[in-house]
RNA sequence: GCCGAAGUGGUGAAAUUGGUAAACACGCAUGGUUUAGGACCAUGUGCCGUAAGGCUUGUGGGUUCAAGUCCCACCUUCGGCACCA
């Protein structure tokens, strides 16, 4: 950033700091608050990046304009500051993952600051601050307590080369991206958290929500519900075991067509079936069972895939027709989905049909679709439209009327019942790392898993000299046995504590929750402050989290509902969510560092003599739509150079002419105008279409200097124009209104101008005249003119004689204001 | 594979939701100014055509007085996919 710059940004930071403009008091009434939130980042090394500053300004542009609207707003910040690249940052460079993050989020303050983001730093979180994370591990007992937190054997990604616990992100081609030996799967014993209990409410509480149409349906098709049956399948492993197997499905009307089953390979009747079987079937099984550990769900169920299996040599009963079916292991049926069994509707499904081509089993059609279909080419899988055929007593009924019926007669026989099911799975909070909140659980070999006493809280993570990840795969945190040992909560005695920490969402899936009361040592939060400013009226933030953080969030918020914590008026926590968009690096990739395609907003403010924040601003604004992804480009930067230094000539020779008395009139067009862009920069803003406000007020800059004789320009105009433009462009604009009005109160104190509707009608509009759809003619009207009128005026015209030829009109559309098409 | 989004000039993009396609800006061209370069000012700039005129929003079809916008089929690109945050 250039000096004179840079003396301006100090000058104006130190003001508006003096005169807290940004800080919000819990006081003011509640009607006239507006709680604008933006994702927090996680501090990384490289600093902020380009990207970061393009949301964060348009949150900005937005908060501020609710100020000047008149709002109490609430416009917080803070740091997600847990996580691998802080880890791994420390072990390769030896140092503390404390030290760093504290480095990096001062450089993301500092540059924050430069940037002109009217953050209320007096509410500040970091997550990883023992203040803040002891009501993170706090929310963590109340879902213990609650029964919604319990320990499970789940596959993790491990390296056994490394002797490590991967990430799905470290995990490349299914090799190590560390050391690249093949990756296998392992099980170990991990905290789950039941958010499926919560499924349906999660469903239902979007309803009561205003998110943007695309989050919403990424939240529905995520919790995936589906209607369906669970049916019980007989099975006999030997003349005197008698086992079941349960499956669900959502077409239990295809049951007449089930010709085989299928299990998960960690199915836990395989345990049972290993016993009975053959010495060879056994060994074929093991080994099906170990290779399949190697995939990942997304590679099992991959379609392109060539199927894999391997049959038990049992048979179970289908329960309609009692016929005798194979069962078989394959790995496209996950244990995690559903029972982690199906039955095998190959004529209906096509995975189940390329399976049974592939090793021959049998294809029962039992839907007739309406058009012709060769189900030996390809399944029909289209179930919703057709009649049952080859299905005893549901023959010739519908699909649906079918579906009932089933569900119906299993429920009677007792050998089955009306189910549904989620896409949704329980969520794994376990992670074998050491850079997070410590998972505050007690294991006494007397009284089991404990939680740790809340007045114990927080659970502070030691001071380790080695967090590298150990052999077994445990966490560094198992390494010290001060640590590690402890006493029984219940018992007093001897017990060793959890040494997973939590991943990454905990401490960011309530964090709008502590900006509302960032100090209380007593309550996560106040009660009373919790109704004065929830729900957060918008939360802005990207893509990438529109589906997971969104959906923990609120899953968390509705526990916390449940347990009374927040206020019973506001069952969810966010009234609307918008996603903002990507600034790639300017070839097209992802900006990341390895690329080397990162733009840093310090070196492109640091281009501009003067007004760097201001220019980086109003380009980030102008680039294009808020939501949409681009490429970075630095081309235009000038325009918005060029546009910013005609408003300070057009200022400063207005000053010139007349200091103390305003003698330029405005005429009715420029009122017009002016009226015209505060209705349109104020309802962009409001929609968050930043790009197009700009574009309007560069367009009212331009038709204002077309309009005023002599390039002198009503100071009234250009003090509601330097209004408008405060929000993008606070340095420039402070400092132009200074000049105007001298040493007058600051802009950002200012009341947002308002419109007059009577004021945007134009007198006068270019008139369009089609002719069979066709623009034959553009004719200045005045406006409010008639059909008639309209009509007697262009029939005179000679170019529109041209084209009638002498016919008679077949019919004219006419509209008021805009356009007249005759059709010949 | 599943889910989602998007295809408009040389470039970034607009288009009040069915009513003037290309606003605004970059770039480019010509002229002016300038010792030169830069900066600045003015004019022009979708494509074809000397012109009259014709054509144009990924491709093909449809609805309509009227389609970038609605419907059907197809092509292409991008994003998310549960231990990155």
């Amino acid at each position: 950033m250039s000096y004179q710059h840079q003396d301006l940004f100090e000058k104006w930071f130190k003001i508006w700091e003096d005169l807290k403009i940004y800080q919000v008091s819990d006081l003011l009434p509640k009607e006239k608050k507006e709680y604008i939130l933006v994702e927090f980042p996680y501090p990384s090394g490289s600093g902020l990046h380009i990207g970061h500053a393009f949301s964060f300004v348009g949150a900005d542009v937005y908060a501020r304009f609710q100020r000047m609207k008149g709002k109490n707003v609430l416009f917080p910040m803070g740091w997600d500051a847990f996580g691998l690249p802080t880890e791994n940052y420390a072990i390769k460079t030896k140092s503390k993952p404390q030290e760093i993050t504290a480095q990096n989020t001062a450089t993301f303050k500092r540059q924050m600051k430069k940037l002109q983001l009217s953050f209320d730093w007096s509410r500040e979180i970091n997550t990883t601050d023992p203040q803040y994370y002891q009501w993170t591990q706090w929310i963590f007992i109340q879902l213990f307590k609650k029964g919604l937190a319990f320990k499970k054997e789940m596959p993790i990604n491990w390296c056994p080369q490394c002797k490590i616990g991967l990430a799905n992100e470290e995990v490349v081609d299914g090799k190590c991206e560390r050391c690249g030996a093949e990756v296998t799967r392992r099980n170990i014993s991990q905290w789950i958290v039941k958010i499926t209990d919560y499924a349906d409410r999660l469903l239902q509480g979007l309803e009561k929500t205003n998110f943007i149409e695309k989050v919403k349906r990424s939240q529905i098709n995520w919790i995936g519900a589906s209607e369906g049956a669970q049916i019980i399948f007989p099975i006999e492993l030997s003349s005197s075991q008698k086992e079941k197997i349960e499956i669900f499905t959502t077409r239990p009307d295809t049951l007449w067509g089930a010709t085989f089953m299928v299990l998960a390979p960690e199915h836990p009747l395989l345990d049972k079936i290993l016993k009975v079987c053959s010495e060879k079937k056994n060994k074929e099984i093991k080994e099906y069972i170990k290779k399949s550990k190697k995939k990942s769900d997304l590679e099992r169920v991959d379609l392109d895939k060539e199927k894999t299996g391997v049959f038990t040599g049992l048979y179970a009963l289908n329960p309609v027709n009692k016929k005798e079916i194979p069962v078989w292991i394959s790995d496209f049926v996950l244990s995690s989905y559903g029972t982690g069994a199906i039955m095998a509707v190959p004529a209906h499904d096509q995975r189940d049909w390329e399976f049974a081509q592939k090793f021959g089993l049998e294809i029962i059609p039992v839907i007739k679709p309406d058009q012709e279909w060769n189900f030996q080419e390809k399944a029909y899988v289209d179930v919703e439209k057709g009649t049952l055929i080859n299905s005893g007593p549901i023959n010739n009924l519908s699909p649906d009327q079918a579906f009932s019926k089933m569900i119906n007669w299993l429920q009677e026989k007792g050998i089955g019942r009306s189910a549904k099911n989620y896409h949704l799975r329980d969520w794994i909070f376990s992670r074998q790392h050491y850079w997070g909140e410590p998972i505050p659980m007690i294991f006494c070999p007397q009284c089991g898993w404990q939680p740790a006493k809340e007045e114990d809280l927080p659970i502070e993570l030691p001071k380790v000299e080695r967090y590298h990840p150990t052999d077994t795969g445990e966490s560094p945190l198992s390494q010290i046995k001060e640590w590690v040992e402890t006493t029984c909560p219940l018992c007093g005695g001897p017990a060793k504590r959890e040494t997973d920490t939590m991943p990454n969402w905990a401490g960011s899936d309530w964090y709008f929750l502590r900006y509302i009361d960032p100090q209380n040592q007593e309550k996560l939060v106040d009660l009373e402050k919790a109704r004065k400013w929830l729900p957060v009226d918008i939360y802005i933030g990207g893509d990438e989290h529109n589906t997971l953080h969104l959906l923990y969030s609120r899953f968390i918020y509705q526990f916390l509902w449940d347990l009374g914590v927040v206020p019973s008026e506001h069952p969810e926590p966010y009234q609307k969510r918008i996603s903002h968009g990507v600034i790639l690096g300017p070839d097209s990739q992802r900006m990341s560092k390895s690329k080397g395609n990162v733009v840093d907003p310090e070196e492109v403010m640091g281009r501009f003599d003067k007004y760097g924040s201001d220019i980086l601003r109003i380009y980030l604004m102008f680039i294009g739509p808020f939501e949409g992804t681009m490429a970075w480009n630095d081309q235009s930067l000038t325009g918005i150079k060029r546009f910013l230094d005609k408003i300070e000539k057009a200022i400063q020779s207005s000053l010139d002419f007349s200091s103390t008395k305003d003698n330029c009139s405005i005429n009715p067009r420029m009122e017009t105008i002016l009226h015209q862009t505060i209705q349109k920069v104020s309802q962009d803003i409001k929609e968050t279409k930043f790009n197009t406000a700009v574009a309007g007020l560069m367009e009212f800059l331009n038709e204002i200097r077309a309009q005023s004789q002599e390039k002198k320009i009503s100071v009234k105009i250009l003090e509601n124009f330097l209004l408008l433009l405060s929000p993008f462009a606070p340095i420039f604009c402070e400092e132009q209104w200074q000049k105007i009005k001298s040493k007058s109160k600051s802009i950002f104190l200012e009341n947002w101008p308002e419109f007059d509707s009577r004021l945007t009608q134009d007198k006068k509009i270019e008139f369009v005249v089609q002719v069979n759809g066709k623009v034959r003619e553009k004719i200045d009207l005045s406006t409010g003119l008639k059909q008639k009128e309209v009509e007697e005026i262009i029939f005179a015209l000679p170019q529109i004689k041209k084209y009638l030829l002498g016919k008679k009109p077949k019919k004219i559309i006419f509209l008021p204001d805009k356009l007249i098409n005759i059709v010949i």
